[in-house]
DNA sequence: TCAAAAGTGTTATCCCTACACCCATGC
DNA sequence: GCATGGGTGTAGGGATAACACTTTTGA
């Protein structure tokens, strides 16, 4: 299991070990939600963010930085998706949460404690249902990126910190337009979760096109306005009204309730439909 | 690293010990490549079948079993990567071939002999590349499979031999229509493998459509007709000649090589178009 | 001559985009 | 009244499916 160092000294002892001969395995989350920033103007919706958990760290290495929930399997115990939901349910109080195997890293120099491969998750959640059960080390990052040429730059901030990182999309094989990462800059975030983050939206923007996954992520009642919101910020691009509502047609069912107090035209509420198909 | 078993007994010996509480990683290895069957009509084409690659297994646990090719990972000096790699040269002789990671499996009891944890791989082959190279202990199997509701049911065969797993397809999460596999019957194969193969299928059937991994599978020179015959196979259904050759008609290049001898009008040689985009 | 596959053109249909337009609300 | 988002209808264009048709070969 995972070893708490809390000095540098006691970190540096065991760097030249015979640790490095075993085999650890660890899970990283990268849990997304979507924010919501207020706005001045009564009539305006307010502006959503795509944002994801992070934790501060509390032991070497990489003290003090910030990382994704993640922890070491137990071997005697677990499942990978056991550990995982284990973690989440320690970081974040919330049972129940959708999650989904990403990609497995096994950089030789992933942690310089011992040889460490790392299966990574993505996890969705609406950010309302448990916004107050949060550890004190743990704060939501809004999450902007722009793309030039191949390079995707990261600028994460919570309010107080801003996180910076780059990150290099290069073809993987000629006969793949599948996407390989690799990390240009970071001195921001732990280990090499500038990885899980970008595997865990560019597979958040696939599946969003062809599954229900979104709903995870929304309240139960909800308008389409603000459900169009949400496609946005994941796509990261405007969607026109007709045409979104035809996509979503028949997965929502309207419901009698409606929103009011914007300003403008009451909007009806939805329900996921979920026993569609 | 691992243990090799020539008797029962001596596997048994270590069974209860407390191997179990270490942990080993392994790769296992889907390699999918395309049979010609023979035709005893002059004019007609070859029927073309997927195939896939498998070991007869020659220690406990799972003695004289098939299996996919896989191996344990070597903690001081691999990557996943470089071990999928290294045991695929080991098995046939190939180097520079496609790999791609599928999924990694965590079940506690995969291996009786000690908690492993394995990532599954998918690799792409011209197998008239490798034929006469491959390991006696190897084969390639036809891969046949039919769905009834929810029930898959396989029939691999190589000729001589048949092995038959039926796998269980369920909607993993309401929000979800991605399916979890589980297996229902498996006298046959060794470990959870036809997990692996379905992931592998799954995956080849999506990744056709918008990649051009295909191209991995088939020679430097090929017509449009065998290509064609490539993708039913793959999707499991019949294609429009025009809309075929609509679809791919920016990924080849028209060569001034043809192909006669078939009873039929010649065919031109098409060349995979890898400068495209 | 004929069966089989190679290869091309054409039409009808569907789906999506883009735009236009009206509705209902709070200040 | 008016800005704002809610909500709906429709014309045009592009892609696709389905079909018809011609070409070329080996036995």
């Amino acid at each position: 299991m995972e070893k708490i160092y809390n000095s540098e000294e006691e970190f540096l002892k065991d760097y030249d070990s015979n640790m490095f001969e075993k085999l650890s395995m660890t899970t990283d989350i990268a849990i997304f939600s979507v924010s919501n920033k207020e706005q001045n103007n009564y009539r305006k919706l307010g502006e959503k963010k795509l944002s994801v958990l992070l934790i501060k760290r509390d032991n070497y290495p990489f003290k003090d930085k910030w990382c994704l929930p993640g922890g070491f399997l137990d071997v005697k115990n677990e499942t990978l998706d056991d550990n995982a939901k284990r973690i989440l349910e320690n970081e974040t109080n919330i049972h129940n949460i959708y999650i989904e195997q990403l990609y497995t890293f096994s950089d030789l120099n992933r942690d310089p404690r011992m040889r460490v491969v790392s299966t990574s998750y993505m996890a969705l959640i609406d950010k309302n249902r448990l916004n107050d059960k949060l550890k004190e080390n743990a704060s939501w990052f809004d999450v902007k990126y722009t793309k030039k040429n191949n390079i995707i730059e990261f600028v994460l901030t919570n309010g107080k910190e801003i996180i910076t990182f780059k990150i290099k999309q290069i073809l993987k094989e000629l006969t793949t337009d599948r996407y390989k990462y690799t990390i240009m800059e970071n001195n921001d975030l732990a280990f090499d979760h500038p990885l899980v983050i970008i595997s865990g939206i560019e597979r958040l923007k696939n599946k969003i096109e062809y599954t229900d996954i979104v709903f995870n992520m929304m309240p139960e009642y909800f308008t389409l306005g603000e459900l169009q919101q949400v496609y946005e910020v994941i796509l990261n691009k405007e969607l026109l009204d007709p045409a979104f509502r035809r996509i979503i047609a028949d997965k929502v069912t309207k419901t009698d309730k409606v929103k009011t107090g914007g300003g403008h035209r009451p909007s009806a509420l939805f329900k996921y439909n979920d026993k569609g198909e």
